[in-house]
DNA sequence: TCTAATACCTCTTAG
DNA sequence: AGGTATTAGA
C-alpha cells in the first residue's frame, strides 16, 4: 500500500501520493495550502516536483482545477509542469490555468478589453512589428532633414519598453543610457505619444501592453478586477526572480482577498534584469506579502559533486548574493571539462565529436544540450552536425516569424482576424507592384472605415497598379470565405507567390523552406485566432529543427534552457566578448552574466563541458585571438580537468568605481622596468594586458573586445593602470 | 513616386 | 553578413 503524504488534517482526503518523494521543505511547501509562501530554491531543488505535486495536492483536497492559477515563465513549462501533474494525480490538472503573464494576460484582455477601448481581436504585435509602426510615425510625423543620425527603430522601441519595465521617466532613461539621443527627445517623446494613439486606434497591443493593461484593470476598474481575481482561489508563480514590477502588481492584486500565492525561485538565478528584473526583488515578496512563511530548499538532486562545487564556485564570486551553498548526496562523477579549442571550426568538431562519442556510449540524444549566451554563437555548430547527420532543436535566437517574407504571408492573415491592423494592411499594400510608401499611406487613410474590405474594393487605384489591386480584394474575399487556416494559408499563398519571387529575386529559394514550416505549422490549427495569437506569444524557432519534436538534441541559448535539465551539457564560446557579452558594461550587467553561466552549468546532471575557441571569429570580423572567459579565469584550480591559458584579466574592468589617475603610456614605459602583464585601457580598443614587449616603444597588447594588436605607444593616448 | 543600387552600420538575452 | 538609410535614375 502506498504511504499517504497528506495529514488528513488538511483537509480530509488521503492522498496517493508517495510521501516519499519529497524531503521535509518540499513537503512543508507543497502541503501549505492557506497564506503566502516564498520557496527560495536553489538550482535542481526539485522546484518543478514542488510545484507539480502541489497542484495535485490542491486538486486533491478539493480545489476545482479552474480556480488554480500557475504563472510560468514560458508556455512549454506550464504544459510540461501540468503533464506531470496528469501523471501523478489525473486529467483535472489540464483545466489547470497555466501560462506566462503574457499569455494569461492576453486571455483576460480578449475578455474584458473593451474596458480600454479594445475589441477582442486585437492583435498581439512583436518586436518588428512594434518597430514598423515606429518607422511608420517617423516618416508620417515629418520628422527629420536629411543626413540627422535619428535615433533607430530599435533604439526608440528599447526606450518605450525600458520606461515601462523600469519604471523611469523617458529623461531619466535617455540622460542615463542614452545620452547621445539627448538632442532628440522631443521628437521621441512625440512619437511615443502617437504610438500609442496608434496602437488604440488599430486594435493593436505590444508585449508590454499585455502586462501593463491588465494591470490597469486590476487597479483602475474594480468591478472587472473583482470578476478576474474571483476566478482564481490559488496563484502560484514560477521563477519569481526574473518577474518585474508590474508582475509584482498584478500578482499582488490577483491575491489580494485571499493571499494565497506561492512565489518559487532562486536570486542566484536571476538573468532578466533587461526585461525590469532585478534579483533583489524576491527579497520584497514578504514585503508585498505580510506574514509570508519562508521556506528554502538547499538539496540538489540534480548534479554530482564535482558539477556542483564548480557552480558553487562561480556564485561565490558574485558581489552580492542572498543564498547559500548547495549541497548534494549523489556521489562520485566527474570532473568538468574545460577545452580550450584552436578556433571556432575546432570548437564545434570538438562537441560534435564527443556529442558522436556520447551517443554510442549509450547516452540518449534528448539528454544531451549545447548552451551559449546568443543565438549566433551555434552557426559553426549547426553545420557541424549538419554534417554529421545529427538532428538537432534549436530554442532561441532567431524566430521563424521574424523574417520578411513571413510577415508578409501573415499579413493577410492578419487582416482578415482584425480588419484595422494597419501595420499588416501596409505591408500588404507595400508587395503591390507600383505602390510605395506614400500609395500605402493614402490607401491606407480610407481604410478607416468600418468595412475596410469594401472601402479598398472601392479605392480608385492608379493606373499602373489597378490590376494588381484588383487581384488583391479578390484574394482577401475569397480569404474571408475560407474555413481553416490552412485553406487560408494556401490561398493566401497562390496569391503570395508571384509577388515573393519578385521581391526576394535573389534568393527566394532560401527562403522557400521557411514558407513550407510555416505551413505545417499552421496545418496544426482549427482556428485563426489561437494561430495569430501563438505567432506572437510562443513564435517557433527559426531554421535548424527540421523535423519537430523528440529525439533530437537541444541547442538553446542560455535564456531559453532556464528550468530545464540534461545529463550532458556543452557551454560553447566562452570566451570575453562572448560569454560575457561584449555588451556588458557596467558591474550590475557583468554580475548578470556571471549568473548567466551560473545558469548554464547549473543544467548539467551528470558531465559538464566547458568549451572555448583560442582564435574567434565575430559576425563581420575575421577570426582573431580571444581571451578566455573572465569567470573561467577566476575560478580555483582543481575544479576541472584540462588546462586553462595563462594571461589573466584584469578582476573587473568596467566601473568598478575606482578611480584611475591617468598616466600616458610613455610616461610609464619609460619609469617601468617590466611593462610584461600590465593592463592598459585603449580609448578605443579598450581594456587589454600587455602580452608582448618588442621594443622600447612598441608592444603587443592583448585587448577583450579586438584580440591582439601590435601598438606603438608613441602615437597612443593610452593608460597604462597600475 | 517607385525601384534599384550603393554606402553604411550594427551585431544579446525574450514574451 | 544582414538589413537599412540614402540617393540616383526611371
Amino acid at each position: 500500500m502506498q504511504g499517504n503524504l497528506f495529514s488528513p488534517a488538511d483537509g480530509g482526503k488521503s492522498s496517493s501520493i508517495r510521501s516519499a518523494d519529497l524531503n521535509p521543505p518540499q513537503y512543508e511547501a507543497v502541503t501549505t495550502m492557506r497564506g503566502p509562501v516564498l520557496v527560495i530554491a536553489g538550482a535542481g531543488s526539485g522546484k518543478t516536483r514542488t510545484l507539480v505535486y502541489r497542484v495535485a495536492h490542491l486538486l486533491e483536497q478539493g480545489v476545482p482545477p479552474e480556480e488554480i492559477l500557475l504563472l510560468t515563465f514560458t508556455r512549454k513549462s506550464a504544459a510540461e509542469m501540468l503533464a506531470r501533474g496528469s501523471e501523478l494525480l489525473d486529467d483535472s490538472c489540464r483545466r489547470v490555468v497555466g501560462g506566462t503573464f503574457h499569455a494569461v494576460a492576453s486571455g483576460i484582455l480578449r475578455r474584458y478589453g473593451h474596458l480600454l477601448g479594445y475589441t477582442p481581436q486585437f492583435t498581439i504585435l512583436d518586436r518588428g512589428d512594434a518597430e514598423g509602426i515606429v518607422n511608420l510615425l517617423k516618416s508620417s510625423l515629418d520628422l527629420g532633414g536629411v543626413g540627422r543620425s535619428f535615433p533607430t527603430k530599435r533604439a526608440i522601441i528599447n526606450i518605450f519598453s525600458q520606461i515601462i519595465n523600469k519604471r523611469q521617466s523617458l529623461d531619466e532613461i535617455i540622460n542615463q543610457r542614452y545620452w547621445h539621443l539627448s538632442d532628440y527627445i522631443e521628437d521621441i517623446a512625440r512619437i511615443k505619444r502617437h504610438y500609442g494613439q496608434f496602437k488604440l486606434e488599430h486594435n493593436l497591443m505590444d508585449y508590454d501592453d499585455l502586462l501593463v493593461n491588465l494591470r490597469r484593470l486590476l487597479f483602475e476598474f474594480p468591478e472587472a478586477a473583482e470578476l478576474i481575481a474571483g476566478r482564481f482561489s490559488y496563484i502560484m508563480v514560477d521563477e519569481y526572480q526574473d518577474t518585474n514590477h508590474i508582475q509584482a502588481e498584478i500578482v499582488s492584486r490577483l491575491a489580494a482577498s485571499h493571499q494565497n500565492v506561492m512565489a518559487v525561485g532562486d536570486d542566484s538565478q536571476s538573468i532578466y534584469s533587461f526585461r525590469g528584473a532585478d534579483f533583489r526583488n524576491i527579497m520584497d515578496f514578504p514585503k508585498i506579502f505580510p506574514r509570508t512563511k519562508l521556506i528554502r530548499l538547499e538539496e540538489n538532486y540534480r548534479s554530482t559533486q564535482p558539477i556542483l562545487s564548480l557552480t558553487n564556485s562561480i556564485i561565490d564570486h558574485a558581489a552580492e548574493k542572498y543564498s547559500k551553498e548547495l549541497f548534494t548526496s549523489i556521489s562520485g562523477g566527474e570532473k568538468p571539462v574545460l577545452y580550450a579549442a584552436r578556433n571556432d571550426a575546432d570548437q564545434a568538431s570538438y562537441v560534435g565529436r564527443n556529442i558522436s562519442k556520447l551517443l554510442d556510449d549509450g547516452v540518449p540524444m534528448t539528454e544531451i544540450a549545447v548552451l551559449f549566451r546568443s543565438g549566433f554563437h551555434s552557426y559553426k555548430l549547426e553545420l557541424d552536425l549538419t554534417s554529421r547527420q545529427l538532428p538537432f532543436e534549436k530554442r532561441g535566437g532567431l524566430k521563424l516569424t521574424e523574417s520578411a517574407h513571413i510577415k508578409d504571408i501573415t499579413a493577410y492573415l492578419r487582416v482578415i482576424y482584425n480588419p484595422s491592423d494597419h501595420l499588416a494592411w501596409n505591408r500588404i499594400l507595400l508587395l503591390l507592384d507600383k505602390v510605395g510608401p506614400k500609395t500605402a499611406l493614402k490607401i491606407l487613410a480610407a481604410l478607416k472605415v468600418a468595412d475596410p474590405f469594401g472601402a479598398l474594393a472601392a479605392y480608385k487605384a492608379g493606373k499602373t497598379w489597378r490590376e494588381g489591386l484588383r487581384s488583391l480584394v479578390q484574394t482577401l474575399f475569397a480569404l474571408l470565405d475560407c474555413a481553416t487556416p490552412l485553406a487560408q494559408f494556401d490561398l493566401a499563398m497562390q496569391y503570395y507567390q508571384p509577388i515573393f519571387e519578385r521581391i526576394y529575386h535573389d534568393d527566394y529559394p532560401n527562403r522557400k523552406p521557411d514558407l513550407e514550416q510555416l505551413r505545417e505549422i499552421i496545418a496544426g490549427y482549427d482556428d485563426l485566432e489561437s494561430f495569430i495569437e501563438d505567432a506572437a506569444l510562443d513564435p517557433p524557432a527559426a531554421a535548424g529543427d527540421r523535423t519537430g519534436q523528440g529525439g533530437q538534441l537541444v541547442l538553446s541559448t542560455v535564456h531559453s534552457a532556464k528550468g530545464l535539465e540534461w545529463q550532458v551539457v556543452f557551454v560553447i564560446s566562452l570566451v570575453e566578448g562572448k560569454f560575457p557579452s561584449a555588451m556588458a558594461k557596467t558591474t550590475a550587467e557583468l554580475e548578470e552574466e556571471r549568473r548567466l553561466l551560473y545558469v548554464a552549468c547549473t543544467r548539467a546532471k551528470e558531465r559538464l563541458y566547458l568549451v572555448y575557441p583560442e582564435m574567434s571569429a565575430s559576425p563581420g570580423h575575421f577570426a582573431e585571438p580571444a581571451m578566455v572567459s573572465r569567470f573561467l579565469d577566476e575560478l580555483p584550480a582543481g575544479l576541472t580537468l584540462g588546462a586553462k591559458r595563462e594571461i589573466r584579466f584584469a578582476p573587473h574592468e568596467a566601473h568598478t568605481g575606482a578611480v584611475v589617475m591617468p598616466q600616458t603610456a610613455k610616461k610609464i614605459a619609460a619609469t617601468a622596468d617590466n611593462l610584461l602583464n600590465r593592463h592598459v585601457r585603449h580609448p578605443f580598443f579598450g581594456a587589454g594586458q600587455i602580452v608582448k614587449q618588442i621594443n622600447q616603444n612598441t608592444v603587443q597588447i592583448f585587448f577583450a573586445r579586438h584580440g591582439q594588436k601590435t601598438i606603438n605607444l608613441d602615437y597612443v593616448k593610452m593608460e597604462i593602470l597600475p
